[in-house]
DNA sequence: CTTTACCGTGTACTATGGTACACGGTTTAT
DNA sequence: ATAAACCGTGTACCATAGTACACGGTAAAG
């Protein structure tokens, strides 16, 4: 099973102009090519493609997608580097739940100071935060 | 009491090329100018800057500030209107929180499946994810 | 009076994650 | 044989929130 960009793209579920950036980003190597060109992809290159989308919804940015591939292409070391990895952007992730919170809970402090009567023209959020 | 660009910068606490930025986009007006063309600001414009910067850690893009100016500055309705600003920008941040709460679950399933010996070569959250 | 510090404008550049288009060559279908 | 569909490269563009710099005028200090 061969395919060029657009139908590589279409399995891969986005768009070719992305697969395009993303071999510029090096995330992707160079694919094999036609005597006139044309990129040519494999299945193995639609899973690596579907592991960038499903650990970049993980909250990885494509930098960091980069060097975990490093790793992976080596092949050395997988597991506890991809356990550290992973440890890392957990703790990342729960710092801005609680980051997020906070805010939460500073929103639901300026809407505790309107009054019940909402067309006054004397603004206490506004007043709080100037 | 009345600065120029560096000092007024100095007060709000931003690098003076924010303050032309948030000009250009509106969230400042025009300030007075010294005959040679020297922009002059007032301590109302620090409490402006002041007032963006707050609300901006609270998860407001400058679009929605600039937005938000526009009600603050026109002096109308403005209780109602930050109210159910205010609420609708609570209710996308409580959003997010479940979202990345969500995947720190999910970060937190991957590292379940990692083994006791973690050097090994065949990474199950690699297997996981492909 | 000259040097330094400051200010003006305009433009380009940063990072992020792509998207869009122009121009030219290739492949496929009719 | 020719048109449509596809692919190549390179470059520009989108939003976001600024930062940096060049070039020239102004203000303040010595």
């Amino acid at each position: 099973m061969i395919y060029r960009i657009s139908e590589f793209a279409e399995k891969c579920g986005v768009n070719k102009e992305t697969i395009r950036y993303y071999e510029r980003k090096n995330l992707l190597q160079e694919p094999h090519r036609t005597e006139a060109g044309y990129r040519i992809y494999s299945y193995d290159d639609v899973k690596r493609v579907g592991f960038i989308k499903r650990i970049q919804e993980l909250g990885f940015s494509l930098s960091e997608i980069y060097k975990l591939l490093g790793v992976v292409d080596k092949d050395e070391v997988r597991c506890q580097d991809m356990f550290e990895f992973v440890s890392k952007k957990q703790k990342e992730v729960q710092k801005q739940i609680e980051d997020l919170k906070r805010i939460e809970t500073m929103l639901d402090d300026l809407k505790q100071r309107c009054p019940d009567e909402k067309q006054l023209h004397s603004c206490p959020i506004i007043e709080t935060l100037t």
